[in-house]
DNA sequence: TCTGATTTGTAGCCGTGGCTACAATTAAGC
DNA sequence: GCTTAATTGTAGCCACGGCTACAAATCAGA
């Protein structure tokens, strides 16, 4: 910000240059992108303890599709992030932080699948689709589709 | 999927282990994300080129809120996938394929900013949230968007 | 024209999220 | 109980997409 009191203020409207809200946007875009990993493995490491009592390391690959060693480097940053714990040798904990976050996750995927159904997608191709949509999904959108599916 | 041929049904669909859909699906948006960017910079340098003549990369980087050295990277690899064209110290151009790309994406962009809105999405919030969306919308999903918005 | 500002490009750093290869630990079977 | 298989963890590589700092080229104005 060049602070020059100038005579002619230029370009520069009432708020913000056109350019800017364009740049926001697409900054938007990216840091949902850094969180979108940690919100599908809370997810997933919710599930598996849900389903199978645990949730290893190896079950967390597979299920992602990504090699074991991807899978531990990424729990490692979950750890970072103060969303699971672990200890050596033993399967992976979510913290109260972390559940909540599975928690949330999984309500606004179930929406926006459902969602997605409501307005034609196909079952399959919405499941599919919802998986990378999910991640960009503000809280006023989900709000929309709540209304729109008449759950207010 | 009508397939009951064994007798334990149960949740094995004769086709593939169910964590495998699952894997596939996360594959699918992973791979949506590193075409992205390639689609957010074709847009918007057909953007420019449309609008102000020409594409340099400060005004590239400046819309998309990154450093111009970062806007230069990305040119580079838009250039290596065949997608853009440019001299040194000249403006950045777009191959055939890379115009027809930007013409898909603006396409598609509008089709979700549409949906959005008709679902009921404020319109700022649609056009935020539209920018990470979009690159994860099939094009099963974008016909069924079409359909909806009775634009079939 | 030539000098200084702007634009463009290059170099090099960082963190992320993939991978393979190898080491360490735990679990299973004889 | 020991040996072997499976699992878990570590190390080190890569490409990507951010960044800053610096160099080179172009453009504009005096």
């Amino acid at each position: 910000m060049p602070k020059s009191k100038s005579y002619k203020l230029d370009a520069e409207p009432a708020d913000l240059p056109p350019e800017a809200d364009q740049a926001h946007r697409f900054e938007k875009a990216r840091t949902a992108q850094a969180t979108a990993l940690l919100e599908d493995y809370a997810e997933l490491i919710s599930d598996l303890i849900g389903t199978e009592g645990e949730a290893r390391p190896t079950d967390i690959a597979r299920r992602l599709g990504v090699s074991h060693a991807t899978a531990i480097k990424s729990i490692a940053r979950l750890k970072r992030e103060g969303l699971a714990t672990s200890k050596l040798y033993r399967g992976v904990f979510l913290t109260p932080a972390g559940e909540m976050l599975a928690r949330r996750v999984r309500a606004r995927h179930r929406l926006v699948v459902d969602l997605l159904v409501a307005v034609g997608v196909p079952q399959e191709a919405a499941e599919v689709d919802a998986e990378g949509i999910e991640h960009h999904v503000s809280e006023e959108t989900l709000r929309a589709f709540a209304k729109f599916l008449g759950r207010a």
